[in-house]
DNA sequence: CGAGAGATTGATACCAATCAAAGGATGTGG
DNA sequence: CCACATCCTTTGATTGGTATCAATCTCTCG
């Protein structure tokens, strides 16, 4: 998910490959880090309890629904899909990660991830061992006031999140969910406007709880409506004020 | 919300006016209050940290959206509806409250509630005062470590009920909910298959995103289907295995 | 008892799913 | 580098589920 439009990439770094990674001070476990000294080396912090820059392949999963749950991650580069698999066998998309978001933290308290969480395209996540957190010889006052951190805008977050698309119809939906994006990658510096979809129509459509084709024809609706313009993936918010007003 | 069965009430206790409490034990504050020494006479916890069994009488708010977040508070007896108004101005209810229930976690690391709390019926709270907590002369290895088992357990409940109801169509959704709402009266050990709702078809189809009508039909058909029977607000599950067959 | 809110039921209209087919994109092996 | 297979996407025709409009009925409470 990367800037397709003219950049302006305030808190991410551009690497070689053309991607970019998000900076630390805007990463989701950037409370830990910064308790953990950013595992400076010589910090005593060893990769058994905060592996950064780990490579993930598109495709490839970190974890499994039902799994135990060794670890929670930020996405450093790139960006992930969590899915499930509902009692027709058939998967269901549950939510989108992007750089700097925290992946796993509702697998905390019950120590199983509740989800499978794949790569949507070539990625990279920091990867933090909660049970070896307190060998880490830092503050237990200090861990755990991040921990609590962590936790408390995470259920603010998935609060918000949750509340809103239950009552919308189809377009409401998939205006929110384009407007979201766009303020999530805003947050990383990237162009509110040029969007690319690192995610197909189909994780879309099952995301929102609707079908491809809808989501393919509201696609279409848009761009004649000239609120959006899109070739592919790629995509550009034309009118971001006629786009809130349809999502109620 | 009591029990309109054979009570068999192993965790909470009858009371004089025919509503029943919960238990401490059973309740969502308690990782709190064991730390607080469940505030005992001669403890040196004051009513301005926690104030245990206040009373909310039918209809009136505990708190109302975008306001200053000073407490905390859990169910004791009675229930409660949460609500948010839409651009439009109608009420859209985005949440029920049951005994031994937390409400409010959400808005503790952005410091404003998100939605308005009325009481259903006339009910009771514990309240506590986040702020002050740290004046309540225990360890704050202990009340930390207390919060992060109360917001970690939040995390993954609030997980838990987002996922599933979105991709759902109205039968699904309802059976979904009447399901989860014998769960939540059977942990308090009420019998699973009485229940008396405390909210309103309106409420009802607000909460699930659907119209009071199609509620309504809805409930009709299941009385037909022989799956449950019910007059005015008093349910009988009749047949829970069928019900979460529909529940997909 | 009467008033007003809540709940049910029916008729109709509309939105989105499904079925169906064809048009692009992507990747692989020859 | 091209041919082919596969997956993804778009568009059309039809069906079905749910909202909406409207009328009646029931319950609660003053």
């Amino acid at each position: 998910m990367s800037s397709t439009g003219p950049a302006c990439l305030s808190s991410t770094v551009a690497l070689a490959n053309g991607t970019t990674e998000v900076e630390c001070r805007h990463c989701g476990l950037d409370p830990i880090c910064m308790v953990l000294d950013y595992a400076a080396p010589g910090s005593g912090i060893t990769e058994a309890l905060l592996s950064r820059r780990v490579a993930v392949s598109k495709g490839s999963a970190l974890f499994f629904e039902g799994g135990d749950c060794e670890a929670i991650f930020a996405v450093k580069s790139g960006s992930f899909k969590a899915s499930v698999s509902d009692p027709m066998g058939d998967e269901r998309v549950v939510g989108f990660y992007l750089p700097g978001e925290l992946i796993g933290v509702d697998a905390i308290a019950g120590q199983h991830y509740h989800y499978t969480l794949r790569a949507l395209e070539s990625s990279q996540v920091c990867d933090l061992r909660l049970s070896r957190l307190a060998d880490s010889g830092k503050p237990m006052q200090d861990i755990q006031h991040a921990m609590i951190e962590i936790l408390g805008k995470t259920v603010e977050a998935s609060y918000l999140s949750s509340a809103a698309l239950m009552q919308q119809n189809a377009e409401q939906r998939l205006c929110a969910f384009l407007l979201t994006l766009s303020e999530r990658l805003h947050r990383l510096g990237f162009d509110r406007d040029y969007l690319r979809l690192a995610m197909s129509r189909s994780d879309i459509a099952s995301y929102l709880g609707l079908s491809r084709e809808t989501v393919s024809r509201l696609f279409s609706r848009l761009e004649k409506d000239r609120l959006i313009s899109m070739t592919g993936r790629r995509l550009r918010l034309l009118d971001r004020h006629g786009l809130s007003q349809l999502q109620g």
